[in-house]
RNA sequence: CGGGGCGUAGCGCAGUCCGGUAGCGCACCGGUUUUGGGAACCGGGGGUCGGCGGUUCAAGUCCGCCCGCCCCGACCA
């Protein structure tokens, strides 16, 4: 392609509503273009390396085994209804009737639509496993579209649902996707890290595991051992709290003043303390209906669904006011431990033995200081509550751990026969038997993979894309225009590289050199042909690596061969 | 959904407080020179100032309603 001929509006600047650096830049490299809030078209270039994304997430697939589907975005609402998704999805659903009043909604993902087909067309253990796979446009009304093509309402996904037999079939597709998962991170160069997670959100299943990029951009939080390696989501790492010695000192119970006081910072500040001297007391409906009170310091944050597994209850929420008031006797804002009756007390270990600490009284503006764990109250147990935080220690090594943000790209699911048997997906088994089908779903992000790729692979200049995404692999730089040698040689050199079968673009525009450089650097082409006076007097052409700004050289007689041969470096 | 901010040329912004001929830089078009890091000079085009309504002799500017976009939070892949 000549650059004179190809649409490519870079931009000196970037639009200023764009916060993240990959947004920024794809605007600028004329990759993308915001079209509403949450929604990006895709120009050719940006669309040429989202086609390379999905070739190779298309090739990993077939390698382990998937079969290509194409399914509906406009989905009918009312297999949504048969697995009860629709609540789970909530607002996030974009749904509209037809002109015959039929409801319809655009798919927000499509194990609906995939099980429905295996359901109906799946009969017998000899049919399976099965691994069935589509890349395409998922729709969802995000509450909040952020990061450019990071988080947008409409985006592509590839998913693919395996179908087996029984758990250890289950188990070999899992492995395989996570496999597959692996190469493909790999194929783009990112440093990724596939971590495992208890939460399985509106989706519902078992095992499962989350592909997170390392990006200051991300909107997943983890932690990180600089010594062992050992990687965790924030909310599933298991908080070990560096050995302190607890506060001994003796203490006396007293009830004060607090007026208006009900955040930790408000409360400390006004009695002149700090946060972590205070316990926080949380009111939460069980999913029975029954109250339960969780405690944490002040200056660490509940973990839910840490809180949910000690108590093997998964439908906990926090109280209403009202609730609150009925358990405590007080107003929100003011409950504590003391005096609590009727309801079970868990705390977090890291409040074990503590003394003088400050809680609610469990009466409107009133706090008691000087609180002994163990002697003003003791709870029902203690047990791991809360999120990590930085200082913490590293459940494998002990070494401090380190906090990170992270982009989710991928995650991997075991789901198990909530979708099958909801569905109607059984299959007969060798004694005849009916059972539901055992399954799994495993996503990956397209455009948001890409975005990741350029969150890490960039540098002042612009992107750095990777060979495997970059839709040219040469740019051919003349540093003259619009006639001279130079530029013969250009042309010689562009044909050369389209003869050996090499994607390269030739900037054949009439524009002085630090524009071409400029560009060349902003839109990552990972090789830059430089050909300038300097070279042509000494019979070279320069050849120069984007990422490492390295420079080789050729002879100026140059063939297809050594051209290709460059450019593959 | 709560809190905050913004909307003026393709992009980045000034002008709004205090009403009086709509500006700047980059980009764009024509010309001259020029080609190893976003060039210089000359000439030029481009705006329903987000929309609707109101106040006024006069509204980008004041008032009201609406729309859009961004940020923080809640929520979420």
């Amino acid at each position: 392609m000549r650059f004179s001929e190809a649409f490519i509006p870079t931009l000196k600047e970037a639009p200023s509503d764009a916060t993240s650096i990959s947004h920024k830049l794809m605007v600028r490299a004329g990759m993308i273009r915001q079209t509403a809030a949450g929604v990006y078209s895709y120009l050719p270039y940006g669309y040429n390396v989202i086609q390379k994304m999905k070739a190779i997430v298309r090739e990993e697939m077939n390698r382990a085994g998937g079969q290509e589907f194409l399914l509906p975005a406009l989905q009918p609402t009312d297999i949504w209804e048969r697995t009860g998704r629709l609540e789970a999805y909530g607002q996030d659903v974009f749904r509209f009737d037809d002109r015959h009043g039929h409801e319809m909604l655009l798919g927000p993902t499509h194990e609906e639509v995939i099980t429905s087909i295996v359901a109906s067309d799946i009969r017998s253990w000899a049919d399976l496993p099965k691994l069935f796979y589509q890349i395409q446009t998922k729709f969802r009304d995000e509450a909040r579209p952020r990061f450019g093509v990071l988080r947008t309402r409409e985006f592509t996904m590839k998913d693919l649902y395996s179908f087996d037999a029984d758990e250890a079939g289950l188990d070999k597709s899992y492995q395989k996707m996570f496999e597959a998962y692996c190469r493909i991170f790999e194929r783009v160069g990112v440093a990724y890290e596939p971590l495992a997670t208890a939460e399985t959100g509106a989706i519902g299943g078992s095992a499962s595991h989350e592909f997170i990029v390392l990006a200051d951009s991300g909107e997943d939080h983890l932690v990180k051992c600089p010594k062992c390696g050992f990687s965790a989501l924030l909310g599933e790492t298991v908080c070990v709290a560096p050995a302190t010695e607890p506060n001994r000192a003796e203490c006396e119970l007293k009830i004060v003043s607090t007026p208006g006081m009900t955040r930790v910072e408000q409360v400390a500040g006004f009695l002149k303390t700090k946060p972590h001297r205070l316990i926080k007391t949380m009111i939460l409906e069980k999913g029975d209906g029954g109250l339960l009170a969780a405690l944490i310091r002040g200056d660490h944050e509940l973990n839910m669904s840490k809180l949910m597994g000690s108590v093997d209850d998964w439908g906990l929420k926090l109280a209403s006011a009202e609730r609150i008031a009925e358990a405590t006797g007080g107003p929100v804002g003011f409950s504590g431990p003391i005096g609590l009756s009727g309801i079970t007390v868990l705390a977090d270990l890291t409040l074990k033995g503590e003394t003088s600490m400050v809680v609610g009284a469990n009466k409107e503006d009133a706090h008691y200081v000087g609180c002994e764990v163990g002697r003003d109250f003791t709870p029902d147990s203690f047990c791991d509550l809360r999120k990590a935080v930085e200082g913490d220690l590293c459940p494998k090594c002990s070494e401090t751990l380190k906090l990170e943000m992270g982009i989710e790209v991928g995650h991997i699911f075991k789901l198990g026969t909530r979708y099958s048997e909801k569905l109607g997906a059984t299959f007969s088994d060798a004694s005849g038997k009916e059972n539901p089908v055992i399954m799994g779903c495993y996503g990956l992000g397209i455009e948001r993979t890409v975005a990741a790729v350029i969150e890490q692979s960039h540098d002042e200049r612009g992107i750095i894309l990777p060979k495997s995404l970059a839709p040219y692999q040469a740019i051919i730089l003349p540093m003259q225009a619009p006639e001279g040698e130079l530029v013969q040689l250009g042309e010689k050199c562009y044909n050369l590289l389209k003869q050996a079968g090499v994607d390269v673009l030739l900037d054949d525009r009439n524009v002085w050199p630090g524009v071409k450089f400029a560009d060349a650097d902003l839109i990552g082409v990972p090789t830059q042909i430089v050909l300038g006076k300097r070279g042509l007097k000494e019979g070279r052409i320069e050849i120069v690596d984007r990422r490492t700004k390295e420079k080789t050289f050729l002879p100026i007689d140059v063939t297809a061969d050594s051209l290709r041969d460059a450019v593959a470096g």
